[in-house]
RNA sequence: GGGAGUUUAGCUCAGUUGGCUAGAGCAUCUGCCUUACAAGCAGAGGGUCAUAGGUUCGAGUCCUUUAACUCCCACCA
């Protein structure tokens, strides 16, 4: 028997601990005869809190591991932890107050080990507080030696394959992380600032002078060249002669190209080394000098004369002022453009020229494409997003960071001869700053090594959670029995890195796609175009606090409203319709298990509702499954729930009279409803417990257990109730609804109670055979006396018994 | 500049291969203590389906136009 009241409080915490003694999400390595459903269960980054957003998308592939359980797939869903690299080191930077470059290394990775492993445990409570059902043996850290491992392996693999290569290629360069970063790791900002038009003057005249314009006249010391279009008549006469360049009187060619714009600014561009991205590209196509004006952490370098040692924002200033000074500067235009920022510091990029490893994406844009379209894409116009980024891939993938808090490359450089040595595959994962290669330099045959000190980027081992999960060159079979995988869950936000990273590496690796399907969740916004963050202040939405305020179901029913890939605005009140639903769920099982306690089910012959409503469940099963299978979770849900609230306010109310008197309605009138009563119940709760698997598993533990015998819930198989699928009764049953909806409105509109005796209905309606058929139950309901039934299509409802 | 998504009731959103009078929840209003649930139930009002055209016997749905909002990418001289 169920409580009279449910109490979220302690019945969550009861379940939770339930199913991680029993085991009941384990994924099965035993069992061959199930089929493998596999999750690639993004690792959240540990770089802060995890708020709704987090909780929001997790949901929605935790749902789909459920669903999956509970059609009979045997599902493989690790969860890890992506806890290495520079946003972890941000975060151990802000929240120690540290500085990584101002104390030893060892020092500082040891602080980030801890902190980590702070975090790590707040995360993986939480998700366990949300009643994630994650097979948590199956569990992997970023940082772990197991996935260096694997990482490590990934770096070898490439590098024989010679997907990987060591140059001094312009990369792009954060001075306040003071390390390269990967095209994936921009963002775009606003900003406003001025066009500056100055005078170039040719040389061997004080008076001729190419007009240039800039946004950055700090460049002005790194410049290599002037670039005119080759079709510009306006210039077409200073081709090949020379200009002085500004403030610093050093002369430089003028040059043509087909990228210098005759439209932008005066037609006349300076090249700099590096001023964007064009710069390089006429920086390898001229073969030009490399001139450096910034140093890594921003400052000017001696190359910009007086104003060396300044941040280069000041030094604009400072710049135009003596432009102007000087009679150099023609004139300023206000211009409010884009620039690129580090996404992890809004820092805007700058570009420089390091040695630095590199994965070669560009020459395979074609492959990429079309390791894409194997994939599945739910919802589908998401693969245009992965589309557009592979289209528009600028540069290699810059794996190189110079950072303390990491995996490590296993390379060493031989100090004689600069050879590059890679660790051999048996000894990984290592750390070379530690050891040694085994072997002389296989070159020169020199004993001394410079050991590869930066890491590599955090989404070179992210890139590789297929390989971790299944064991790649560690387990043959397990690899082989899991990958692809089957599905790949993960916001919309990091389709251009993990999606697209995992897709290179795996193609590389073993030439398959990753996973068969691919499924994208949208945002939690604060606001229209809001997202939510901690620093701006809009986070209202903590989850602990929401999980203690409403309850774990209360909130996973929230995360599953809405469509798939579609951002929604957080708003609470939304938290009241869960609450509606999680106690009308008790309240209704409560109510129908008094009347099939001890029931078991039994063949009987259905009355007319009864079929009615099993029919309805089964329409309403083959609806939830068709979103399922395009992992529309909240439609599903959407579905499972308008059925039961028909269910209760309807059938329930119909049949009620039958369960409670059998003397008057008969013991076979009874027996049919507790038949569909049992089934439908039971079957609503199972598909209910994909999304409240709380109160669903204490309501099973309370009722069905007792008959159905297996431990938990979440161990049952959803279905259909058998033999009915007779559609052609669904309107007619909602004819009957209808009509006692019409005599429903009579009493409300009369505004007398809805137990109120009728003298006479008529009702006109073209199923007269069927409503016949159900004469009993309909005059039971709305306690009519004399009932009349005839073809047409009206409910003339007569007079009211009042006392 | 290229691409994607969205636009349906005051609010949040469903609406499948075109098919009865366009639906739900919230909010508002009117009632009802009905042998599960008043944290409940019944009912009512409320919509030119963003816009303009087209295809069709028939369009919220398909095609074209325009507009607004959001996002991704590019441009960053």
């Amino acid at each position: 028997m169920l409580e009279n009241k449910y109490d979220f409080k302690t019945s969550e915490k009861k379940w939770q601990d339930f199913w991680q003694e029993k085991g009941v999400y384990r994924f099965d390595r035993e069992n061959q005869t199930k089929p493998i459903y596999s999750i690639d269960t993004p690792p959240p980054t540990v770089s802060g809190k995890i708020h709704i957003g987090h909780i929001f998308s997790y949901s929605q592939a935790e749902f789909v591991a459920r669903y999956k359980r509970m059609r009979g797939y045997n599902v493989f869903y690790p969860f890890g932890f992506d806890d290495n690299g520079l946003p972890t080191e941000l975060l151990v930077e802000k929240e120690r107050g540290i500085k990584a470059y101002s104390m030893p290394r060892e020092e500082f990775t040891n602080i980030c080990m801890e902190v980590v492993n702070k975090y790590v445990d707040e995360f993986k409570n939480l998700f366990i507080k949300i009643g994630n059902s994650a097979d948590w043996s199956l569990r992997y850290h970023t940082v772990s030696p197991d996935a260096q491992k694997t990482s490590q392996m990934s770096f070898l693999d490439l590098y024989k394959k010679g997907k990987v290569y060591y140059a001094n290629a312009p990369a792009l360069w954060c001075t306040k992380c003071r390390t390269a970063i990967a095209q994936s790791e921009l963002e775009t900002k606003e900003i406003e600032t001025t066009f500056n038009h100055l005078k170039f003057f040719v040389e061997g005249s004080d008076s001729e002078f190419l007009e240039i314009a800039t946004t950055r006249p700090e460049f002005l010391c790194a410049c290599d060249c002037v670039f005119v279009n080759p079709n510009d008549k306006r210039y077409a006469h200073l081709v090949g002669k020379n200009v002085k360049v500004p403030l610093y009187n050093y002369y430089v060619p003028i040059m043509t190209d087909d990228k210098a714009d005759m439209e932008k600014g005066t037609g006349a561009v300076m090249c700099c080394t590096f001023g964007d991205q064009t710069d390089t590209q006429w920086f390898k196509k001229y073969n030009l000098e490399y001139k450096v004006a910034i140093d890594d952490a921003g400052y000017m370098t001696e190359r910009a004369g007086k104003y060396a040692g300044l941040k280069c924002k000041e030094v604009r200033e400072q710049i135009i002022a003596d432009l102007k000074e000087a009679g150099l500067l023609i004139g300023q235009d206000p211009l409010t453009h884009q620039v690129s920022v580090h996404e992890r510091c809004g820092t805007e990029v700058e570009i420089n020229l390091k040695k630095q490893w590199f994965i070669k994406t560009l020459e395979n844009k074609e492959e990429w494409r079309k390791k894409g379209d194997q994939i599945t894409w739910y919802p589908a116009f998401m693969q245009s997003r992965y589309n557009d980024w592979v289209e528009n891939l600028m540069m290699d993938w810059c794996i190189s960071r110079q950072k303390y808090f990491g995996v490590p490359f296993p390379v060493w450089y031989c100090k004689d001869c600069g050879e590059i040595i890679v660790a051999q595959k048996e000894d990984l994962p290592v750390n070379p700053i530690s050891t040694s290669p085994k072997h002389a330099c296989p070159k020169c045959g020199g004993n001394n090594f410079i050991p590869e000190s930066d890491i590599l980027d955090t989404w070179a081992t992210s890139s590789v959670t297929p390989q971790i999960n299944c064991k790649w060159n560690i387990d043959d079979k397990t690899y082989n029995r899991l990958m692809p995988m089957s599905l790949r869950p993960n916001a919309h936000d990091i389709i251009r890195t993990w999606d697209f990273y995992t897709i290179v590496k795996s193609f590389y690796h073993s030439g398959i796609k990753p996973w068969d399907n691919i499924m994208i969740s949208g945002f939690i916004m604060a606001s229209a175009g809001e997202k939510i963050s901690k620093s701006k202040g809009n986070a209202k939405s903590d989850p602990i606090a929401l999980i203690d305020t409403y309850s774990a179901d209360v909130t996973r029913y929230w995360t599953a409203t809405g469509s798939l890939g579609r951002d929604i605005i957080f708003g609470e009140e939304e938290f009241k319709n869960g609450q509606r639903l999680l106690n009308k769920l008790y309240n209704a099982s409560k109510f129908v298990w008094q009347f099939v306690d001890g029931y078991t089910p039994k063949d009987v012959e259905l009355l007319p509702m009864d079929k009615w409503l099993c029919a309805k469940y089964n329409a309403m099963f083959d609806n939830f499954i068709k979103y399922f299978e395009k992992y529309e979770v909240g439609l599903a849900m959407g579905e499972l729930e308008s059925f039961f609230w028909n269910f209760c306010d309807n059938y329930v109310e119909i049949v009620k009279n039958r369960l409670y008197k059998p003397e008057i309605y008969g013991e076979k009138a009874k027996e049919s409803a507790q038949y569909v009563c049992y089934n439908a119940l039971l079957g609503m709760l199972k598909m209910f417990a994909i999304y409240m698997p709380h109160v669903t598993e204490e309501i099973y533990q309370n009722t069905f257990k007792s008959t159905v015998g297996e431990i938990s819930i979440h161990k049952l198989e959803i279905g259909k109730i058998k033999d009915y699928e007779d559609k052609e009764i669904l309107p007619m049953g909602d004819e009957v609804v209808s009509v006692v909806s019409k005599i429903r409105q009579s009493k409300s509109e009369a505004k007398v109670s809805l137990k109120t005796e009728i003298e006479t209905v008529q009702i006109k309606t073209k199923y007269v055979d069927f409503v016949k058929s159900c004469e009993a139950d309909i005059r039971a309901v709305m306690s009519i006396k004399n009932l009349e039934i005839s073809d047409g299509d009206d409910v003339i409802v007569g007079k009211f018994i009042q006392e």
